[in-house]
DNA sequence: CACAAACTGTTAGCATACAAACTAATTTGC
DNA sequence: GCAAATTAGTTTGTATGCTAACAGTTTGTG
């Protein structure tokens, strides 16, 4: 078992510390763990927005954790979810306009912006809880109980 | 071992099955393996942008590719590294621009646009090539090499 | 207190990424 | 042979996601 994915790992080492004279006929493409990762994102983003048409994932991770904490700071915010400070500006800004979050300035450090969700944002998210965890159902039907729980745990030691 | 992603996977088909009435104590967004999917991807490309600052990951798939194949159309190389036809312009267009791949029209179908890797295409491709080996590796460095060979094999089952 | 350092949010610029609508060219079906 | 369907490439619009630079605010230190 797993011969293939072992010689395949054995060249890669080969290549990487020799002298790769002849790259085209080494290098595979299709077994780089990016080029692998990005499809499978790419299949589950194309999942979510089918199950969940209304957010992006984006959108739900912000939402979802502003349900979660009750409120905090734009860039609170952003480290909480992985997205940086100018990557959240633009999703709290769509949120906002969308009813779903509200912002006001905290008083006590004027550089900051209080997030909290709306009661409409509330609502959403309570609705849509069950299809992002159908989502995360669907990314891993191809693989077993048994492989998911291997599979997310895995991942994990990859963030 | 495994008996907390054991319990969040009952958790979450309960939620996902059941009316899921108080989502925020019950849904747990850094469990969901969208959010780690997109976290895993962001210190890839992080990785990347380090190892091989010359091309993004996208531009390099593109590149690799058409080494590989020697020549192909532009659609025809989207759809070979998953990137739709919108996507590929831009991609070529600045690979074009920096003078690593060359188009021109195929005379048979004059929808077609044939494109090559120039000599400094191919030139580039190969000085990289071992750095992006390395970008593999570092990427998968958390993981023991049996570990690695088994999440490749699951990585891929979720295309 | 003064002032440098750090932090918050904003903006601009670049590069994916996808949907939708469009043109031009080719292939298919009848 | 020709209309219909398909395909290739383009364009527009929206949304991430990152870097870098910036202004205003707060904090830490001498």
């Amino acid at each position: 078992m797993n011969k293939v994915f072992h010689a395949i790992t054995e060249k890669q080492q080969d290549a990487a510390t020799a002298n790769a004279s002849d790259m085209t006929s080494d290098y595979q493409l299709e077994d780089q763990v990016g080029f692998i990762l990005r499809c499978v994102n790419q299949r589950h983003l194309s999942i979510f927005s089918r199950l969940i048409p209304d957010l992006t994932p984006t959108q739900f991770s912000a939402l979802a954790k502003l349900c979660e904490t009750g409120q905090a700071s734009q860039n609170e915010l952003g480290r909480m979810i992985a997205i940086d400070a100018a990557t959240i500006k633009g999703v709290v800004d769509r949120l906002k306009l969308r009813g779903l979050i509200s912002s006001e300035s905290q008083p006590s450090d004027l550089r900051r912006l209080i997030l909290k969700p709306t009661a409409e944002g509330r609502q959403l998210f309570e609705q849509i809880g069950a299809a992002a965890l159908k989502v995360s159902e669907e990314t891993l039907r191809p693989l077993s109980d048994k492989e998911r729980n291997l599979f997310i745990r895995l991942l994990m030691k990859l963030r």
